[in-house]
DNA sequence: CTTATACTTTACGTTTAACGTTAATTTTAA
DNA sequence: TTAAAATTAACGTTAAACGTAAAGTATAAG
């Protein structure tokens, strides 16, 4: 699926940003934003001429994607980036990156408990639906006393408690 | 730690918006919002008087408080509601919540995967930057040929095929 | 040279549900 | 008689990450 437009690249492996995007699934729109953040750098471009990318570009904006998709917001990506210009020895990017994949994996590690909660929850719910004889309409309500889930019903338990 | 103001608490039992919205951890405004929406029952109430409810208002209140933590949209509650009203037997309510019920139960199974997915990826990156030989500053780069995690890295693939 | 794309900047618009927040008036309880 | 609480109505908020339009410029292939 090469593109209509075979002048789009214009040299081996150098792209404008319309071919960039493409290749990283965004938009232009996306690829400027994101300079304008200064998560791309900005190039020199005299009057009014065109931005051209090399692989390694597509190679970073990919790892940004990355980032963002592992739950890191634009901001945050952006300070990474500030603190690789600002230390040449990379020693504080690596540092925040460190913090914040360790953040992130926590707040994942909590992710994952509580979902698997809800699974529980859930699958008692299509359990209790499933049960035929159930007096759905009624539930909760006066046949709770009777009911066969009630030692797992946090309504029963609310009703019954104080 | 009961209310200052003891006449809140019109009847045993019996609650205006204010004590039932603290009851079930909302605000007032909330409580009138989803009457607003049919999903709680409006009261007949002459001529600008106010809003009274029971113990049982309350239960049907943390109900759909809790419909809405497991990720259904007040719209949807309001459908089953409606579907409640509409068909006396209740069948047509209990398929509908059943239906819902499996909906978000196959959606929370995906994400449960996702999340492990997610985890076990973080946690490499975590691995990858404590080891300190890594040459964090050239990650991707040059350096990916001999990096001990190449054949766990996506952007090393990347870079290799084609 | 022409034409069809693609690219440029600027800047306002969008999305989104679920309430928050006045404001001005009325009801209720003690 | 107050003070707290409730009433309706209606506009405001949130908030990141772009979408989209306008109007002009650049580029590549033929």
């Amino acid at each position: 699926m090469k593109p209509m437009h075979k002048g789009e690249v214009v040299e081996t492996n150098t792209y404008r940003i319309g071919e960039l995007a493409r290749k990283a699934n965004v938009t232009a729109r996306t690829v400027r934003y994101y300079e304008s953040l200064g998560l791309l750098k900005t190039q020199d471009r005299k009057d009014g001429s065109q931005r051209y990318y090399t692989d390694e570009d597509l190679v970073y904006l990919n790892r940004i994607i990355q980032l963002k998709n592992y739950g890191l917001s634009l901001d945050e990506i952006a300070e990474i980036i500030r603190l690789g210009n600002e230390d040449s020895t990379g020693q504080k990017r690596r540092l925040e990156l460190l913090k914040q994949y360790r953040r992130l994996l926590s707040k994942e590690l909590q992710h994952l408990k509580a979902v698997k909660e809800l699974i529980t929850d859930l699958a008692w719910h299509v359990e209790q639906l499933e049960s035929v004889d159930h007096d759905f309409q009624q539930c909760p309500g006066n046949a709770c006393p009777k009911c066969e889930f009630k030692s797992r019903c946090e309504f029963y338990k609310q009703a019954t408690k104080e």
